[in-house]
DNA sequence: GCAAAAGTGTTTTCAATACACCCATGG
DNA sequence: CCATGGGTGTATTGAAAACACTTTTGC
């Protein structure tokens, strides 16, 4: 470990693990470093905190600016701040989770495609460099407790989705199955759902449903 | 807000709302602030990081310097970092949540005359300087999330206790009442406890029975 | 017509709740 | 003996879990 160049701290900053889910398969978006340290590797979102921003204004603006994406929802998640994490200088790091639609996801890729980032499947992290790796673990364990809440679910599929869609998802960020009567008995009790009388068409077997979610519900949470 | 005098952070800061169960009190540790500003007024303990420390060494000698306390439990809870939380310069905090149980706590007032922290029950809280009655807020709803867990009641209880002693923290904490026997019911239930065959005695009426908690006990969430 | 995936209903089990009386101590 | 707080048991309700067959589409 090198001395460092003053007393406190030099830099804060700050990283972000951006969820959606895409063709049913939950997934992060994640940005190819193009320069040493690390060059090749690949990172989370993120930007030194300035003085003059707070950091989730900061890391609002770096999403926008490193990835195109506009009005992710946003929750803080954790500070890291091992003295070895970053081997040039000592930098803080606090940790947010994002979470956009897929199809919010698509259209700025679309309209800014100098953007170099990709969404990877969160069972298929690539090499990241610093310790970016054990951000997204512990960002993912940090879903994991967000996602029994509908708030999350209404912003991950805002438009119309089918059940067998949603209980995928679930399946995925909780790591275990779900009995498919028992889960869509529960979820239809929780009375959230509006049935749009339209069938997801185009795939193999029987066409599922497609609902949407009411306006006005209350927060609950399911599991 | 005045303009600050480098880029990037000046300082990042720790602090700590420690808990302990007093008299059937749930209480956190405050420490008088002795200059300006806000001279008079209560802080949380906690210090400003260096460079050559991680946020939880920090706040560990930070508790025992400013508290006496040795080997609290602690995790993090959030970082604070509006641009107006500290009128003189810019200063991040990251907030701890500490546990301590009462008997420790005595134990090192005494070694301690000198130190001039004191315990406040959570529902009178005095008056506090910068933000820090928010930061307590936050942190008190933090441990309503882990007080579900066995681990904290561990710490809380390490020796002897009765039902009734321990369903009242969890009414104050978790601000709402449960009947007597499903609370019992439910705890015993759990197979955590060991009858010490002892008896709470001294007291206005009928003695609880003392428990204690067992060695090898899993890891389970009440509530 | 057959493979693939979705929809549906019933029974059982267990935890949560509601509720009233008796018991052990201090004063 | 009485006030105070602690201990105990039962009945009900509701949610979770286990479980098999039928339906609709693509090919």
């Amino acid at each position: 470990m090198s001395t460092f160049t003053k007393d406190y701290v030099n830099y804060l900053e700050t990283l972000i693990t951006i969820f959606t889910v895409d063709k049913g398969e939950v997934k992060v978006l994640l940005v190819r470093k193009s320069d040493d340290p690390y060059k090749g590797y690949w990172i989370l979102p993120g930007s030194m905190l300035k003085n003059t921003e707070t950091l989730e204004d900061n890391i609002t603006d770096a999403v926008l600016d490193q990835t195109g994406l506009l009005s992710v929802y946003l929750e803080q998640c954790y500070t890291f701040s091992s003295l070895t994490r970053n081997p040039e200088d000592r930098v803080i790091a606090t940790s947010f989770m994002g979470i956009v639609d897929s199809k919010s996801a698509e259209i700025k890729r679309e309209e800014r495609p100098e953007i170099v980032s990709e969404w990877f499947p969160i069972n298929n992290i690539p090499k990241m460099a610093y310790d970016h790796e054990e951000v997204i673990r512990r960002n993912v364990e940090f879903l994991k407790k967000k996602i029994v809440n509908i708030n999350i679910l209404k912003i991950l599929f805002p438009s119309d989705f089918t059940l067998p869609e949603i209980q995928k998802v679930y399946e995925q960020i909780l790591g275990k199955t779900f009995d498919r009567r028992n889960f869509r008995k529960k979820f239809i009790a929780l009375d959230l759902l509006e049935d749009t009388n339209e069938k997801n068409i185009g795939f193999n077997g029987r066409p599922a449903k497609l609902y949407r979610f009411k306006d006005n519900i209350k927060q609950v949470d399911l599991f």
